[in-house]
DNA sequence: TGCAAATTATTGTACACACAACTACACTCC
DNA sequence: GGAGTGTAGTTGTGTGTACAATAATTTGCA
């Protein structure tokens, strides 16, 4: 066993600030939804099947796209069927593929949402930040996710 | 209602870099920890009473820094004390208060997960990170930090 | 072609958390 | 000192998630 490099003050602080924010600040941005009936993680798959030329995708890449299990996704989807915000469509390509699919009404509720949230964003995160630790922002997230085994957004 | 102020690239850039990289970031640490079996939440708890001087801290004070709820830090203090990590001891001072106090177990436990965690936050986040940017990654969680409500940590 | 292996989605089960209701105790003010 | 109010902690219940097992279908290769 080799001797443990203990973390500066410098990393000391940036890492327990991060810690310590990290929840509180995802927790805001969630309480801001609220106002629209969604939960952060609804908000998330209804922007990825919006941003869909077809406004559909498949279970198994939405739950790749989510980070969620296959099993998470089923219930997150159960939730937004009920809600009236997504169908279930049978892939007619692949027979064990269900199509995730975005509702008129879906669509409507996101257009209402993201101006709330895009402002929560800047609210809670954007506006509080200089333009330059805005972009160091997007370069250590970067870095970490390279590190993480993700590929950065191109953006 | 206003019009919205949308993000420019390089705000939309940052805000998703963080928003795809925190919970694969927030898996890893908590997966490195599960060689000593302990989630990150399991961890917090037992550092935050070790750090104390007589080892133990009231139920509601602990549930303020954790930034949980009283229920959820009841329930996560049964499998705490049920691994033997932490005892629950009644306050002699205020008889509605229970005093969470590590065990020597439960300190034993933590001497052996601390440095292995410390790698692991090195690993993942901050020896990916230049000392100007983990000084910026500091910085802007103090900032959001403070717009949260929070006062910022002093190292 | 035909069968084994891989893929896709769902269900059963378990766990972690929040909210609300409840008990027990402490404090305040008359 | 006693009633009312506030605080500390636990329990009941509902929700969201993961893991394991299962069913249906496709794919790959002999």
């Amino acid at each position: 066993m080799t001797t443990t490099r203990w973390l500066t003050p410098d990393e000391m602080h940036a890492w327990r600030a991060f810690a310590q924010v990290n929840g509180p600040l995802l927790a805001a941005l969630e309480s801001d939804l609220t106002d629209h009936g969604l939960s952060l993680g609804d908000y998330e798959v209804l922007v990825l099947l919006s941003e869909t030329t077809d406004h559909q995708m498949r279970m198994c890449d939405l739950s790749q796209h989510l980070g969620l299990s296959p099993s998470g996704l089923t219930r997150r989807l159960d939730g937004l069927v009920k809600a009236g915000y997504v169908e279930r469509l049978p892939s007619t390509a692949d027979r064990r593929v269900m199509l995730a699919t975005i509702t008129r009404i879906g669509l409507d509720t996101m257009a209402r949402a993201v101006p709330d949230h895009v402002a929560s964003v800047r609210l809670h995160l954007i506006d509080r930040l200089t333009p330059q630790q805005i972009e160091v922002l997007g370069t250590i997230f970067d870095n970490v996710g390279i590190g993480l085994g993700r590929t950065p957004a191109i953006p």
